[in-house]
DNA sequence: CGATGATCAGGAAACGTTTACCGGCACGAT
DNA sequence: ATCGTGCCGGTAAACGTTTCCTGATCATCG
């Protein structure tokens, strides 16, 4: 079509110069009454809307922030991400996904993008606790608040929940309803986050004085179908009264594997999905505070973007049990 | 922290000029081979990374598409979503989100962002078949793909299921099964998507010889206190031998009415989610090809980036029925 | 051997903003 | 009456690219 009107249309349009109509548009400083009407009356007629990039490049910012999760169709990140947006909409700012899809390569071409696109912050999942390496953003200046996962030793803001609190609460469930022979579904034991919940899952245990030894943890790869395979080798084994899974896709597999089964464990699982109290029995679960979350980190993110220079705090979310038939005492 | 390199001072690092560096970048016309060598080399330990706006600017267009969608946390649209970003990523553009909640201020302020960003394109699912107001985008001439939903006379192209043909499956599958007193439950009446799925389901089973009266019709919000609260009228007025619902979110909450209840009507619900084949019974429903739906689109965009005047073409994608339990013959 | 053409690198303009700086004007004070 | 002070609007530079155009070098051919 024909080409979009610039700034230099409607100062032609006003009868004044593009410094006055970015001053009206931008309502900074003071200009006539009269003048401003007239700008504004132009950018009107002219349908005029401001060029973000070339406002940005002057800048030198725009007014992005990205959220980089591995998996877009999680309901837990859907969830942020989708809360993250209502938050910032709020101060004009947009938001970016991307997925890294747990996969280093791509998280790392997706870290040299949003530098180029010069984001102003970074909601982060990381891929890996050792092995993603954030310098290409920090190097940058982008300030960055992890989300539910840690990287070892990152001098950077971390929003998740109290996993190891988070574990000891299905410990604690389990045990007041009734159940002494415990079984763990978890994920791979370098994601930090998984693995806490499994240390205060078999911590609050001891304390109970149940002893629940090592052979009752079964790693998987937070996959659905690694969560079917895996409960179905603890129905087979036949030795645990219940079940704690760490994750929810996992959780999801577990239930479909005892689905219908007579005399099936307790189940706890993991995140208040849709699924989890729509099934029979209805699903237990470790409810994390996700909309908490994604507000914490907006917050601490838009902190971060503001005053740099502050030292990078850890905020951790209380969980709760959501109490269903699936966990009731036998 | 200290300037971001530039292309100037890869330049000075290498003895060349900004010319010469930006076509190594590019990769465009034929630069010596020492030269390119030198250059690289400059990037590599400058750090550089080029800066989008910039290049954006001076190209006059993004690599960025916009897919718009009114809610976020719906795994329809968080699986197309998804399956875009992967598919556009091969052609190194990035994916922006916003989510309208079906509110057409919101999608009004959404597009005005979107246009002074400058994207590539949209991929809309649209609040309103009639009040949504696609010129703000028209006018400053980027390519719309709609998705799911049409909008009134607009000459735009769209990527949507059948619906007819959904709704006409629905009714033949009910109709073998043995069932003969229909009841539906779908969605506003100016909503076309779940409309002509009712459409088709009623002349279906006009065909196959059962009078449906429009009184089992039940028109909701899409949402899933709706659908719960519209299945339980059904319910009390006992009626009904099977249900169709148009919608997924009404159907995880028609499901939840009729959870437990004996002698329930039979159930097909629209959208393999999840919860569909966990819960007892599993529920039959009418599947929507979502990753094919965001394929079609995201090419059909692609072809009007590049092609702009092509005649506006409508996709319809043919769904199918995913027998259950639900649907057994009574 | 000179002219022509091909190839490639650099200079500089342009994309659309924002904003530092400057100039002009009105008004008040000395 | 003159000078100082504020206020307000315009001029122009700058943000970081890409790309047109020009000029130089070199090879080929007449």
């Amino acid at each position: 079509m024909s080409q979009r009107p610039t700034i230099m249309d409607v100062a032609a349009a006003a009868g004044v110069s593009s410094a006055t109509v970015s001053r009206v548009v931008n309502g900074v400083a003071s200009v006539d009454r009269d003048l401003a009407r007239r700008v504004r009356a132009a950018v009107r007629t002219t349908g005029y809307v401001p060029n973000a990039l070339g406002r940005s490049l002057r800048r030198g910012g725009t007014a992005q922030i990205a959220v980089v999760t591995p998996d877009a169709e999680n309901p837990y990140f859907t969830q942020i991400i989708s809360e993250v947006e209502r938050i910032v909409r709020a101060d004009h700012y947009s938001v970016t996904v991307a997925h890294t899809e747990d996969d280093l390569d791509l998280e790392r071409d997706c870290f040299a993008q949003l530098v180029g696109r010069h984001v102003a912050g970074v909601l982060l999942v990381p891929v890996h606790g050792a092995r993603t390496d954030l310098s290409p953003l920090t190097d940058a200046g982008i300030p960055v608040v992890l989300v539910d996962r840690w990287i070892d030793g990152a001098a950077t803001d971390l929003v998740a929940t109290d996993n190891i609190e988070a574990g000891r609460q299905a410990a604690r469930h389990l045990h007041e309803r009734g159940f002494r022979a415990p079984a763990v579904l978890t994920g791979p034991s370098d994601l930090r986050t998984t693995e806490e919940r499994v240390v205060g899952h078999l911590a609050a245990w001891r304390e109970l004085g149940v002893a629940a030894p090592d052979s009752v943890i079964a790693r998987g790869d937070l996959h659905l179908e690694s969560g079917r395979e895996l409960m179905a080798q603890i129905l087979a084994a036949g030795e645990a009264d219940c079940v704690y899974v760490t994750n929810n896709r996992m959780s999801a597999g577990a239930f479909e594997s005892m689905r219908g089964v007579q005399d099936a464990p307790a189940l706890l699982a993991t995140d208040d999905d849709l699924w989890t109290r729509l099934v029979t029995p209805s699903v237990s679960v470790v409810h994390q505070p996700v909309r908490a979350t994604a507000r914490a980190a907006a917050r601490m993110l838009g902190q971060r973007m503001t005053d740099p220079e502050e030292e990078p705090s850890t905020t951790l979310l209380r969980s709760r049990i959501i109490d269903r038939e699936s966990t009731r005492p036998r």
